[in-house]
DNA sequence: AGGCAGGTGGCCA
DNA sequence: TGGCCACCTGCC
């Protein structure tokens, strides 16, 4: 989950050691079988890292609410890979990490977000940098967001920094809008389509219930569901009925079966 | 060498 | 509403 597109700022490290930037914390973590979660702090804190992994949330439950039972696709996706979960992340730096990602591949997206975090971030020690935030992406100017490679997304990502970096309650609002209407609200902001929008509900505001139609899933969805040639709105409705309360979930294993696949 | 990639917005009927 | 196409850049 460290590499399946949920965060960009991950790299593997020797011995099977993650090293990964979110929010000011900079730590490694061992991700094991039985699924305990070993992690150094190198900078940041510990509380933050636990919940970053959703540590406080029942997975088992969660999993359980998904229609298993019924459906031998889904099934077997998820034991395929066991342990697999949603990231908490930071809702900025999600929400940034996805404007990036339209119309790339994961490798590129990793590269421009690490590029704009060590020109405008926050130094967290051994050669890493934090994501810089709105203010200062929305100060440093489009030309800037151009130069980490960003192309046409650069225009989109500089208009929502100055957006958010005057408005301090952003967050917060969206946080007391149901599901349908963050959506919407988050959909307002240029560059922010569906898909963008249902990652950034689903990896950065714990909306369990968001399933993004990305290619990879519509090829999933034609092969395993039959879905072939429908619209990915479409797609997105027929994934929040059949998966329900944990859609996210389901797409996630989805996703990381078709990758392998 | 040209098409396309983990989309979106704008324009057209 | 539904279908095209440009938009940056890098990889196949």
């Amino acid at each position: 989950m460290l590499d399946g597109g949920q965060s960009f700022r991950w790299s593997l490290k020797s011995g099977g050691i993650w090293e990964g930037v979110f929010g000011k914390n900079l730590v490694q973590v061992k991700l094991s079988e039985s699924e305990n979660l070993r992690y150094r702090v190198l900078t940041g804190e510990s509380i933050e890292i636990l919940e970053y992994f959703g540590q406080s949330l029942d997975w088992d439950m969660i999993s359980d609410a998904l229609p298993w039972r019924s459906d031998p696709q889904l099934r077997t996706c998820m034991q395929e890979f066991p342990g697999l979960r949603i990231l908490q992340q930071p809702f900025g730096e999600t929400l940034f990490s996805f404007l990036c990602s339209t119309a790339k591949q994961i490798s590129q997206i990793k590269q421009c977000c690490l590029e704009v975090a060590n020109r405008l971030g926050e130094d967290l020690g051994c050669g890493n940098y934090a994501w810089p935030g709105w203010d200062a992406i929305a100060e440093a100017g489009e030309d800037l967001l151009r130069e980490c490679r960003l192309g046409y997304r650069s225009r989109y990502i500089w208009k929502v920094a100055k957006i958010l970096s005057k408005d301090q309650e952003f967050e917060l609002r969206l946080a007391s809008e149901g599901y349908p209407q963050a959506k919407a609200t988050l959909m307002q902001l240029p560059g922010v389509g569906a898909k963008v929008a249902d990652c950034v509900l689903l990896f950065g505001c714990g909306r369990l219930e968001a399933f993004p139609v990305d290619t990879w899933i519509t090829k999933v969805m034609a092969r395993r569901y039959n879905l072939g040639g429908w619209d990915t709105a479409k797609v997105v409705q027929f994934g929040q009925v059949h998966f329900g309360s944990a859609a996210g979930l389901a797409q996630q294993f989805l996703f990381a079966s078709e990758r392998a696949h």
